[in-house]
DNA sequence: CCTCCACAGGAAGCGCAGGAGT
DNA sequence: ACTCCTGCGCTTCCTGTGGAGG
């Protein structure tokens, strides 16, 4: 029977034309060979760059924006001509991308970046001034080179401070004739409070400000998109409309805005639709946000499952004290060692960062200052995630 | 105007796991 | 085998603070 139902599904795969003609377009990794309204930018990323050509180094480069507003693609493009361009010219020129928050720590970020120009880095192991040094050896006896790309660099100086920068700047003096040029890509516009004046300035030579894109921009550029991706005809205006308004009133993040219609074409096809039309925007809408929090709820730790639960059984708006209350009482009952305060307080603030709960700063005179807290996610949902949880599971907590 | 509650959140440091060098 | 380094999760100790009630 139920193999009858799947060579169904299969034949129906197979058979159907699919309303997709080329996926990999709608990928958000995918890098279009045109980037609408970004030429000014990419000419003058282009022009800072240059001179590597020539052989003399380029200016230190930062990049703003908030997200989805083409910093990275640019960055890419850029690079990838440039890469092309040297192949005219007998100089060594190298060229590494790291994304600061992908890869977590200064270690990591720095053994990928070594990693990158060909510097064997273990995952552990070796002192952060060790890797440096390593890195800058290569560089010298290489004579390359080199453009590192710091993504999302703001992340790293949030946790870690800016030592590493620091370094990098520093380390200009320690290269020759070989080269070390950094390109920091960064989501927040306020990050430069947090830097060392003397990383500042050597950091942002050159600073290079995106603006969000308009709705009307998010149109174009996910019209372009719709072109490459689906036969002709198979997307309605209407949807396309609809994705870019969304986007748009998200800060007009132009990833965001393909990942809805990427998901929204997966929705249609599912369903076998004819066409993409705005239904399938507004449940893409719906899953993208479902799958987020289930994939967060899932890879949360114990305690901030254990947390989330008491939040979920209690009433509607609680403060921290009485949030850990509950939860002491939680492990006490299923006999585990309950964190302190403080963790719980830093826990607490990870949820509302993921977007689970939401807390609010409430000054009760007399009785204190605390957080209210209270969950958005409605608490059915919750439930269902957290009774599912193979770790809780086990637990057999007291619902 | 001052006090003082109930915390927020920073700083430092601890113990652990795990690789490099010796 | 031993030392030195790292990140990570955590604790301990601490200072800071908005505003109701005195």
């Amino acid at each position: 029977m139920s193999i009858d139902i799947m060579d169904d599904v299969f034949d129906k795969a197979l058979s159907s034309p699919g309303l997709v003609q080329d996926p990999s377009v709608l990928r958000s990794d995918y890098i279009p060979d045109r980037l609408p309204f970004r030429e000014e930018q990419i000419r003058t990323v282009a022009e800072i760059l240059a001179p590597i050509l020539k052989n003399s180094k380029p200016s230190n480069l930062l990049l703003y924006g908030k997200t989805g507003t083409g910093k990275t693609a640019v960055t890419h493009r850029v690079l990838e001509r440039l890469q092309k361009a040297a192949t005219k010219t007998p100089k060594q020129m190298t060229f590494a991308y790291c994304n600061s928050r992908v890869a977590g720590t200064e270690y990591r970020v720095l053994s990928q970046l070594a990693n990158a120009i060909g510097v064997e880095i273990p995952f552990t192991g070796l002192a952060l001034s060790e890797v440096f040094a390593r890195i800058i050896k290569h560089i010298n006896q290489s004579q390359t080179n080199v453009i590192f790309t710091l993504d999302e660099i703001d992340f790293l100086v949030k946790h870690s401070g800016d030592d590493l920068l620091y370094e990098f700047t520093r380390s200009n003096s320690e290269i020759f004739p070989a080269s070390l040029s950094l390109v920091g890509i960064s989501n927040d516009l306020q990050f430069k409070d947090l830097l060392d004046p003397r990383v500042l300035s050597s950091l942002s030579e050159e600073e290079i400000v995106f603006t969000p894109y308009t709705a009307d921009q998010l149109r174009t550029i996910l019209n372009e998109r719709a072109l490459l991706a689906f036969p002709p005809g198979q997307v309605s205006q209407a949807a396309v409309n609809l994705c870019a308004a969304l986007a748009a009133s998200e800060h007009g993040d132009a990833r965001r805005a393909v990942d809805l219609l990427r998901v929204a074409a997966e929705i249609a096809e599912r369903k076998s639709a004819a066409s993409l039309e705005e239904e399938h925007i507004r449940l893409a809408l719906q899953h993208i946000e479902q799958d987020r929090i289930g994939e967060a709820v899932h890879s949360l730790p114990l305690h901030a499952k254990l947390l989330l639960t008491t939040i979920m059984l209690n009433q509607d708006s609680q403060s921290t004290g009485e949030i850990y209350e509950s939860y002491r009482k939680l492990t006490e009952t299923i006999r585990t060692e309950s964190l302190t305060q403080r963790r719980v307080s830093a826990l607490l603030a990870e949820l509302d960062m993921l977007g689970l709960i939401t807390t609010s700063i409430v000054s009760k005179g007399r009785y204190g200052r605390t957080k209210s807290i209270y969950t958005q996610v409605p608490k059915t949902r919750l439930r269902d995630l957290l009774t599912a949880d193979p770790i809780l599971k086990d637990l057999k907590l007291p619902y």
